[in-house]
DNA sequence: TTGCCTTGACTGATCGTTCAGTCAGGAGTC
DNA sequence: GACTCCTGACTGAACGATCAGTCAAGGCAA
């Protein structure tokens, strides 16, 4: 019998340390993630972690930054098939923003929980955001614009955020909206919640521009 | 001139410590913070956390203890007052879901962020959750159920939990919104926000109900 | 004097980080 | 082809700092 490997031996060290990384990030967030944690799970030396990304910090940044290139690379994808003057154009621009991270190439619920993470966080995850995501955001927000001529933009770009929220509370309570409506946690299936969440935010974002226009 | 006290000294030590260690717990989630910050801000020393709440964890339930509770009340208050008969009915609900945790005596900013964190947390979030918030949260399912009669609850359900996420999305994002929009953030008033959210939490419920109601 | 409250010094464990050193393999020289 | 040189990847042990938690002792009101 040949010698016993836990992990995929295919991937160089980097790849398993940031796949390693990511779950534990993600587990106990920033801080309650240890170095050791992450090097045990990688299986590696606990110094190979400072030698390729300097310190937890680096770390940190490296994980959000391959994740998100991948997300937001889909995203921009998928926008630019979106027929804008449709009826549908504004639940095809949310689809096309919410599927890619809830994907297997998103990162499955671990980067989710870490998006969430970031969502609600601290200075310095603002600063990752903003390096991140807005301008994605931007195109986007651009395209419900166009979707939504009559909308302030305010408006939008208020209806964005508050999307992204929704986003983050729907991946992050699972299991609460079951347990409070007394249904069956396992009957839930991923498609449902995402058609549910595109209804939802859709909803919302008509309500606020109908609102804003009005005035 | 008398001795320098940075504290309230009309509070008892056992107050101070949980109006410092909720800044604390707010400004860097449940592993960064630690008791020595804690003890420094409360200006006691550092045992006597331990004496009053045991360990970490215990404080760290006693915080969300005593502000759950003072907010659930103030929900309860309100709910109390709205007449469910009224076509604004779900409005009024959600108000009155809403204004309280962002409110003085919800805690402002500091508790809302410990909200924000219990949301997307790990397991004894969860179960901090259930424990101090899912009794007011059946209460204000129910209502809505009755402001919502051909609804199914399952929709209702889904609604209550993404209306809480876009509640902490709100809350946590703050300066977003105005940075994507190019609007300047000093003129965004906590009036305005609160309005924006009542009617994108309405308008998205509303069109989640819808679409069940139609199948 | 009894009992609650509070202090501050203390412990062992764990934290992120550093560092000297090993090892495989490619480049360049003879 | 054999030799030296060099580099990047990686290890394991150690560092000082900080962590949550403990405890004996004193203050102070009833």
């Amino acid at each position: 019998m040949g010698e016993l490997k836990h992990h995929d031996s295919q991937l160089s060290a980097r790849d398993r340390i940031l796949d390693a990384a990511e779950i534990v990030f993600a587990d106990d967030g920033f801080s309650g993630a240890s170095m050791k944690a992450i090097a045990a799970r990688a299986d590696v030396a606990q110094g190979l972690l400072h030698y390729h990304f300097t310190n937890k910090e680096g770390l940190y940044a490296a994980v959000i930054e391959r994740r998100s290139g991948i997300i937001n690379a889909d995203r921009i994808d998928r926008l630019q098939k979106v027929d804008l003057s449709t009826p549908d154009a504004v639940a095809d621009i949310l689809r096309a923003l919410m599927e890619p991270p809830l994907g297997p190439k998103g990162g499955g619920r671990a980067y989710a929980r870490i998006l969430a993470g970031l969502t609600v966080g601290d200075a310095r995850d603002a600063e990752l955001v903003r390096k991140h995501y807005d301008a994605t955001a931007s195109q986007f927000i651009d395209a419900l614009q166009t979707a939504l001529p009559d909308a302030p933009r305010t408006a939008i770009s208020w209806g964005y955020n508050l999307a992204i929220g929704t986003l983050v509370a729907a991946v992050s309570n699972s299991g609460r909206p079951e347990r409070l409506s007394g249904a069956d946690p396992n009957q839930t299936k991923q498609e449902d919640v995402l058609n549910t969440l595109i209804t939802y935010v859709e909803g919302g974002i008509r309500a606020v521009v109908a609102r804003t226009t009005a005035h």
